[in-house]
DNA sequence: CATTGTGAACGGATTCACAGCC
DNA sequence: GGCTGTGAATCCGTTCACAATG
């Protein structure tokens, strides 16, 4: 029953995973093999099992997965059986888009505030979102018990707001600000920094032409 | 002189030395060793050292690298030597924040078009950008030869379009579609799904909450 | 007998340890 | 003396191969 802890690779790929379950169940199917969702994944049956295998047996020898009991796990193993309160931190364009975005799109979490300086901002047109001023942060987040932080501030102010999501007990942000953030053991950071994403995009474009001109 | 390619892992840390280098250049710093590097992005310094290993020998033993040097080298590995064209496929929230945050914050790429089925969406208020329906594509890509889009289409269009980009010569994609796409050798796809970068935070925020139940 | 679950082999990336050089 | 550059050792995740089983 002790399981080794789940490498980062692996909790990267269960929540998709459970995507192509959704979609299998939309249409109805009912039993799934490793293989057919390694070709629904791109990733090989052999990873699959063995992700799935961190966590227990959920399969069934000769036959695959039932769909909806696999989705049932792998909803508790990412934690998504309850729903999971978040909030997001700078309520600029990207901000918005990524609070729209997860509203309509994620039904598994709830975004229980926005946050912003700029009182122009402190008002929006997304339905049941109620966004507040900055000196509001540490309040909302007792209230509410938050746990789960989406971070979209600017890189020179990002430190600073981070103090305080971890002082207020915040154990897990979701980083869009260019910029290394310093945070305790047991706070865990996943950094989304757009620029980096798109400049090692931009290293592959080019290494292609590379290849194109050799052969 | 031959040097062996280097590993997907290390291309992603080499847009996090650059921007490092950018602040240190800010501030008139003209000398760095790895030491201080790693302290700055988090990463060992002998990895960094094993990461420029890769392209060449940029430092100077006994003293550290030379802050402009080494910028100047690493935006030519890179690509962004010569300024990038990009095009934005889906010109929704999100990928208009996008389209925003990048022509402000990031000088090394150039935006040439946006595109959307939505009629509503053909305009746009941001400034120098030419907003296209979808069936400019094509015709973009080829006329500004653009090797490098960013897709935020709804899911169940986009291996539709990517087909189109293929076709017409993209080389990346920066794919913000919640859905596996399809492409031939040699194109380079990175996902970029947030609901799913979101959802493995989720796993690590109770992930917590378990130790701290055990400890 | 098809498919899962898993120990063993493999390979790639990180860390170690030190030689090379300013 | 101090810091880079790099072969060797190690660690970790993926792939292989097959035993287990409905």
């Amino acid at each position: 029953m002790s399981r080794k802890k789940a490498p980062k690779s692996v909790v990267k790929r269960l929540p998709v995973y459970l995507r192509i379950l959704d979609n299998l169940i939309r249409r109805d199917v009912e039993i799934i093999s490793s293989r057919v969702l390694s070709d629904e994944t791109g990733f090989t049956a052999e990873q699959i099992r063995k992700d799935l295998a961190y966590f227990g047996a959920f399969g069934t020898r000769g036959t695959g997965y039932n769909t909806s009991y696999l989705r049932e796990k792998l909803l508790r193993i990412i934690g998504l059986d309850k729903q999971t309160k978040i909030i997001v931190i700078g309520f600029g364009h990207l901000g918005k888009a990524l609070t729209r975005y997860n509203m309509n799109k994620n039904p598994y979490v709830k975004i229980v505030g926005a946050f912003d300086n700029d009182p122009n901002e402190l008002h929006t047109d997304i339905e049941g979102l109620q966004v507040y001023s900055m000196d509001k942060l540490s309040e909302v987040i007792q209230k509410e018990d938050v746990k789960v932080a989406i971070l979209t501030v600017p890189a020179e102010v990002a430190q600073q707001v981070v103090d305080i999501l971890v002082e207020n007990g915040i154990t897990a942000i979701l980083n869009f600000a260019p910029t290394k953030l310093h945070t305790p053991e047991g706070v865990y950071v996943h950094n989304a920094d757009l620029t980096i994403e798109l400049q090692s995009l931009i290293y592959y474009s080019q290494e292609d032409e590379g290849r194109a001109l050799k052969e």
